[in-house]
DNA sequence: CTTCTTGTTACTGA
DNA sequence: ATCAGTAACAAGAA
């Protein structure tokens, strides 16, 4: 599940790799991952290159050099985006599901990019719940007027943090999830950053004291911070631009280690549902 | 076979 | 208004 970090590894790596490339092809595989219009998808990208890829949250934001048109692209749960020359094979490909994504495309490669130099961008995507989509810049404002504070943005500052917890009475870990309010973080970093914290899932924001919330404030920036030094998590389906998975999987302190000892204490990490989605913790380490 | 998983949106009922 | 809960989406794992 790609969230903040790994979409800003991926955003990165296509930075340095597919912007100023002209667009020579653009072959959609299955329509339903593009919202909206599919000729003017196709009509937008092709001959075009992109000048600057930026993110927002887990949203990727591709500006157009020769237009004012935006494509977005959504990740959602297994949404990949893999970057390679000519041939379609990827060097450091795993197996994603049973299908190699050393040899591209794959049965689950919906959308296409070719570009002048012959290279190809694959959107892949088993289940289907990413998208690709043409914007304006003012349709663009619009979508990101609804996005919350992004963590890696330079308003992202402890005293608009505290903003966001007043007159709140939801669970902490509602609000960390809510993108409207917090853009990036998804299931398993808001369970680690709560652990970071030493915060309790289904604490009431109500009851958080300012130091509470500034050790939230700080668990996001160190958690984030680690997590893009090492690339994003994998579980199955999450790679980088290249087809890698990412490592930071083995710093991971409570998210699918229920029933397993907590590093720090010994207690057993426990599962409980907040807000709809399975969620780990520790009973002792957090409060 | 059923149940669970995931991000987001949409809806319902409190 | 705010919030919790649930369904929907797709496909695979357990």
């Amino acid at each position: 599940m790609p969230e903040l970090p790994e979409v800003e590894t991926i955003k990165n790596d296509l930075n340095k790799k597919v912007l100023n490339k002209r667009i020579i092809q653009v072959d959609v595989r299955q329509k339903k991952a593009i919202r909206g219009s599919l000729s003017i998808f196709v009509k937008t990208l092709l001959g075009k290159s992109f000048q600057k890829i930026n993110r927002v949250g887990k949203l990727l934001i591709f500006k157009t050099k020769e237009s004012e048109f935006y494509l977005l692209i959504h990740l959602k749960v297994t949404g990949q985006l893999i970057y390679c020359y000519k041939n379609g094979v990827v060097a450091g490909g795993h197996d994603f599901p049973k299908v190699e994504i050393n040899k591209l495309p794959n049965k689950y490669s919906h959308v296409i990019f070719k570009f002048a130099d012959l290279s190809q961008l694959f959107f892949n995507d088993m289940r289907k719940f990413g998208y690709l989509k043409i914007v304006s810049k003012k349709d663009l404002e619009k979508i990101l007027a609804e996005y919350g504070l992004d963590p890696l943005s330079s308003s992202f500052k402890l005293n608009n943090f505290r903003e966001i917890f007043k007159n709140k009475k939801t669970s902490v870990k509602a609000v960390l999830m809510d993108q409207k309010l917090i853009a990036g973080i998804g299931n398993i970093y808001a369970d680690e950053i709560l652990f970071q914290a030493r915060i309790k899932p289904n604490r009431k924001v109500n009851t958080l004291k300012k130091e509470e919330i500034k050790n939230i404030f700080e668990a996001i920036k160190i958690v984030f911070k680690k997590a893009i030094k090492y690339r994003g998590t994998t579980f199955s389906d999450y790679v980088d631009a290249s087809g890698n998975k990412g490592d930071f999987i083995r710093f991971l302190k409570v998210y699918r280690r229920e029933g397993e000892k907590c590093e720090q204490c010994g207690n057993i990490i426990e599962k409980i549902k907040i807000a709809g989605r399975g969620t780990r913790y520790c009973n002792r380490c957090q409060r």
